[in-house]
DNA sequence: TAATGTAGGCACTTTTAAGTAACAATTACG
DNA sequence: CGTAATTGTTACTTAAAAGTGCCTACATTA
């Protein structure tokens, strides 16, 4: 069985990892079908993409719904315990922001134009 | 130069990994050297503190001071920009916390005594 | 004189994370 | 009948993260 230090290490195993924290925030303002996901992360690769879910899913902190159809649809959304997330996730976005105003004179230099993608 | 998707990647290009959130966990409670950190972190080795902690330092969010002495004496804190991380590390403390407890039904099995080391 | 304690560097190896590319399933549509 | 659309799997390869072992410096202490 895992071994922690402390209890913080138990949270970086959920949301840990490059790609967990960029997901939730975007489930977080809506809930998403895999396509969507895809297009707002244009780095990520399908595999990627599917295995980050399934560990959020195993988590318990995102629900995978399946609808009968073809082709099929699944759509991602949190769950109440993802929702139990919502403060950390609020201030890491923020903190990000305002660490790239600090850290750029301008942020369109580093910010990825990825509104029209929304 | 670096390119984000959205803001929550420049957070996590500063917090993100294996250690750094440990780290500034630590760091938050107080101010500490190098040697106590290792002791703090049984999993760490010299390498990977050293390499985090400089890492930490660049982004501003700890400061290194030096003491003329022999042995050496080295000490960390957060800079006031690091404090600026402070809801974020408590809130993640703090999730960490109840999901173990959520998860683990005693959670003596998967929390490793750390306390005394302090 | 030789060992101790502290912080850290460096070269190298291993392990883990992530990326690539090809393929499956299914039905509507032209 | 062949193709597009959507989600996902699998085997393989590459890149990044982390670990190992050995080395330095130097005043103190035994």
């Amino acid at each position: 069985m895992k071994k922690y230090n402390i209890p913080v290490e138990a949270a970086l195993e959920v949301i840990g990892g490059k790609w967990k924290v960029v997901i939730l925030c975007h489930l977080i303002k809506d809930r998403r079908r895999t396509g969507e996901l895809k297009r707002l992360m244009p780095g990520i690769t399908q595999k990627m993409l599917t295995q980050q879910l399934r560990e959020l899913e195993d988590d318990g902190v995102i629900l995978r719904e399946v609808y009968n159809q073809v082709p099929p649809r699944v759509e991602y959304s949190l769950t109440d315990y993802g929702w139990s997330l919502k403060g950390i996730l609020d201030s890491l976005c923020a903190w990000g922001e305002q660490h790239i105003e600090k850290t750029y004179p301008n942020k369109e230099d580093v910010l990825v134009q990825t509104e029209e993608l929304v």
